[in-house]
Formats: C-alpha cells, structure tokens, sequence
DNA sequence: ATCGCCAGTATCCATAAGGTACCTATAGCA
DNA sequence: TGCTATAGGTACCTTATGGATACTGGCGAT
C-alpha cells in the first residue's frame, strides 16, 4: 500500500485527509480539545449541526480511533465523548489552521468583494 | 461582525474552513506549492478529479484571492494557475495537516481492522 | 481530411447533507 | 394516575452537491 502519495486517490492517506478535511470533524476536534463533552452539548457548541450529522460524524471519528464513546447506563441516557491520544495529537495541526483562517479572513472576504465588485 | 467564533455558523471564519477544508482545495495547493500549473496538468496530478470539480474548485480559490488564473491568446488554449502571496501563507498550516495524516494512517487503518474484526 | 490537443461546458444521475418528527425509559410533579 | 421533561439518538423526506460522461472550438500535424 501506497503511503506517500496524497494525489493518488487509491492512497489511504487520501482517505484521512477526507475525513479530517470534513468541516464537522473539525469542529467536534476542537470542541473536544477543551475536555470531555456530552452529546447534546456538543450539538450546542457545533452551532448549525444537526443530530444526525453528529452522530455520524462522532461514529466515524470514533472508527478511526480519534475518540471514544462511553455510555452510563442511567436515564436520561449520558455518553460522554472523549479525544483520544491520537485525536489530541491532530488538535495543533488543526488548529493552526484555523489560526490561519482566523487571521486571513479579512483578506478573503476582501478578496471576495473586490470580484464582486467588478462585475 | 464576529470573527473569532468558529463555532457560530454565521462566523466568517467558519466559512474559509468549509473552503479550506474541501479536499480537493487541498490537493489543488500541495500542488501548486511546487509552482504553476496548468488544467491538465492539475487535472493529471491531482488524481480522480473530474474537469467540472476541478473549474470549480479552481474559481472558488481564485474568489477567495488564493490563486490567480492566467489566459494566454493561443492556440491550443493555455490557462496557468498560480498560487497568491496568500495561498503560499496557507500552504505549512496545510502542508501540516498532511504530514499529521501520512504518519498516522496507520494508527487510523489499526483503529478500522480492530473495529472491523469486533464485529 | 481527419485526428488530437487544451480548457473547459452541458447534461444527467447517485449520493450525501440537511430539516423535522419521533422514540425510549424513568424521574419528578400535580 | 396521568402529564411532562430529559438525553441521545433514529426514521423519514427533501434538497444540495458531487461525480461520470459526452461534447465544443480552433488550429497544427499526419
């Protein structure tokens, strides 16, 4: 198996990279770096998410081993979500770029109203 | 209007990571990284790509004032994307990113087969 | 005379994302 | 003895988005 390369679209890296490329991944990473949290609270930290994105994105984080998943057998239900070694060794990659998108908004949005402008 | 708050939907911040998170937006950078490119050329390193996805991956970067597109009066057409000061400034937080995955995709692809044998 | 090159469009279809409603069981309240 | 609230989801339907394939135009080479 191919490792190294990013651009072929067989290589498993590819696969990563798709997976942490998505927007509520991220999200749920960052949220996550502050401690463990509760489903519901998460769901109102991501704003705009929907349960059902959630629960996928948080089934498919915990496939590939960012997190864990624990149920108390209490009612109401509680599970709590919690970054794994792994998961909290991708939290500063990740974060820098949102540092980065942070910092640089201003120049895309200016970037975008500029184009906007012209026409 | 609120810049620091990735997790408001409406945060412009939010948006560049939906942009920035896109995979191909990634691909299209690391390669360009290495200096200007063609379509085809892009399209050929890029690998999976359909031309539709790319024009638009392309335009999208181009409105966000990461890269600049250049048109040449020839014929056979030739259109040269280069990376902008900016879209060179994204380049290490992304380029981070992508070392992060090449060397955990082990770690990733153990966490699916253990999940997978479970069952 | 036709083929291929380049940088895309146009069209269609499948998949994924998003929105809303609903479920479960129990504890607390009236 | 209902009635309601709660947490963590699922089920269902609709709407975007992504992807696959085919096609265009002008010219130089075969």
């Amino acid at each position: 198996m191919d490792t190294g390369d990013a651009f072929d679209p067989n290589c498993p890296t590819r696969l990563v990279l798709d997976r942490i490329g998505d927007k509520w991944s991220v999200l749920v990473l960052l949220s996550l770096a502050d401690g463990p949290m509760r489903f519901t609270e998460l769901r109102r930290r991501v704003g705009g998410v929907t349960p059902k994105v959630l629960t996928q994105t948080l089934r498919a984080m915990e496939y590939d081993g960012l997190l864990t998943r624990k149920i108390f057998a209490e009612v109401p239900p509680r599970v709590e979500y919690t970054l794994s070694e792994l998961g909290r060794s991708l939290h500063e990659p990740v974060a820098a770029v949102t540092r980065w998108a942070e910092q640089n908004v201003g120049r895309i949005m200016g970037s975008r109203e500029a184009i906007d402008h012209a026409q």
